[in-house]
DNA sequence: ACCATAGTTCGATGACCGTCGTATAATAGG
DNA sequence: CCTATTATACGACGGTCATCGAACTATGGT
């Protein structure tokens, strides 16, 4: 078929490879879980540098890897920055209601 | 002669004390997953050695620490063994979801 | 009193992690 | 071309983690 957008660099465990304890780990960190967080509010592709973060650029792309090689993202490039997205439908459909809980866990009632 | 009303030695953190992050981290190790599911399964407490894992008694020993300072466990000494139960409720209502999300993770139908 | 059972405590060790600064791509625009 | 923006790669450093063996505590049974 059509497809030119390949970005075949980066690297994305594939929806059945996502495995719970590297999930579990990766959200294991505040700074992450925060990315996260930020990710599913916005429900659209959000640039590294969206997200405010105290940390610096090297740490940011570090934590951004974590989450894309957790499965817990999708990065793709768009011009000079690079978009990421929660990879939700795919972590729906191994881990049900795992996403849900831990995103609804930090907001109270 | 005595009473053993107290075993204030084990440290629990309250209900309300337990966090997320911290719950995360004790369960992206796969031999406290395993234990946690474990403890899960039984729905009734279990003597430490009563779990079957590969590791050293210190080892052991350690994960069930972390897991019971995280707020996913309980302990209580019972004659010379020690009962661990899972703190189901005290879960479930600070993180709802979370739990059966991670336990039925790993139980495809 | 003795001993067996069940866990803990104490270093120690090797691996991993979060963080940083600097240097290095990659791309868009003048 | 040059430059600014955005992000990655590469060490490096200190801290934490999972693991172990050996010594120790605590309890219960004989």
């Amino acid at each position: 078929m059509d497809q030119q957008l390949e970005q075949p660099e980066l690297v994305h465990p594939g929806a059945e490879e996502i495995e719970l304890p590297a999930v579990l780990h990766a959200l294991s960190d505040p700074q992450r879980l925060r990315i996260v967080r930020e990710l599913a509010a916005s429900e659209r592709p959000l640039p590294c540098g969206g997200i405010v973060l105290e940390i610096s650029k090297s740490t940011r792309t570090h934590h951004f890897r974590v989450l894309r090689e957790a499965g817990l993202i999708e990065q793709r490039r768009d011009g000079t920055c690079k978009l990421s997205t929660l990879r939700r439908e795919d972590l729906d459909a191994r881990f049900p209601g795992l996403l849900d809980a831990v995103l609804g866990a930090g907001v109270p009632a």
